[in-house]
DNA sequence: GCTTGACCTCAAGTTAGGTTGAGCTTGTAG
DNA sequence: CTACAAGCTCAACCTAACTTGAGGTCAAGC
């Protein structure tokens, strides 16, 4: 308890390069946790920097902060993380971003191999012919798929 | 010119899977282009759909319609887009194609693999550290990246 | 003891990507 | 020739993910 110095806002936000207004942001839709100083400031444990390195890495491959928070949901709130809370996160998320990858893939593919085809109709296009029954509902304005 | 049947905004719909006010949407973004009938009504030609299908797969893997559009500048005005002018495309993509594919990788091995491995220093996390050089301005708002 | 910079809250603004609705025109089928 | 579905335009609204600004507090240096 002597040794874990505490974070404070901008300290985070300088290690972890996000703005402290997107710290403050997170906070509110959960992300990540603080305690307050007697002063009301807030100060972080250092696993925070882990969550935010994960939510940046995470978003910039397309993953909602929604579903980030939802599979935060299986870390421990108490303590920090261990291995085996992480492994779990990753286990659930792994499916969806294999599923990713492969689309990626196809589009890099398909532009270079398929494009040209000559298959105009959609329908039958791989391009086009992604088994999408993924669990992408309420996303609101920018979902996806077609509704 | 008395077999290629153009199509209307609701086909295209149809046959795309996305709303007409998305088609709307999309042609006022420079994405696609549609003449107009005597009646001011929209009609388009077939390869509406090849493009219309390869803005969904590449929104869904992360890609924002600007980037989208920059990517169709390459593509010819007035005639319908040859295999060669798809590939043109397709090797502009492929970098930053390749780039999301190795990020997703990093995060769902990271996950796995390095998430417990104790490098609590985000500075030296593999996780982290990308080589993120990439050209991503004037995102505004939902930025990926810090500033 | 006061100034300066880091914090705090809360409301409002911004960008992307669309959707919804009102009010009006077109075109096709009976 | 008259319904009525399909189109058209334009403005307003919506969610996500933040940023900006106003107005006020806290703490460390001189």
């Amino acid at each position: 308890m002597a040794l874990v110095k505490e974070l404070t806002v901008g300290q985070v936000a300088m290690r972890s390069g996000v703005a402290v207004s997107a710290l403050h942001f997170y906070e509110a839709r959960g992300l990540i946790r603080s305690h307050r100083t007697a002063g009301n400031q807030r100060r972080y444990s250092r696993d925070v920097l882990r969550r935010v390195a994960i939510i940046r890495v995470a978003q910039e491959v397309g993953i909602s902060l929604a579903e980030i928070a939802a599979a935060f949901q299986s870390l421990p709130e108490g303590r920090t993380p261990t291995r085996e809370d992480w492994n779990l996160l990753s286990t659930a998320w792994r499916d969806g971003l294999d599923h990713k990858i492969a689309q990626l893939k196809k589009l890099r593919d398909g532009l270079t191999d398929c494009i040209g085809c000559g298959c105009m109709s959609i329908d039958k296009c791989p391009l086009r012919n992604r088994d999408d029954k993924l669990a992408r509902e309420g996303t609101g304005a920018r979902r996806l798929l077609a509704p």
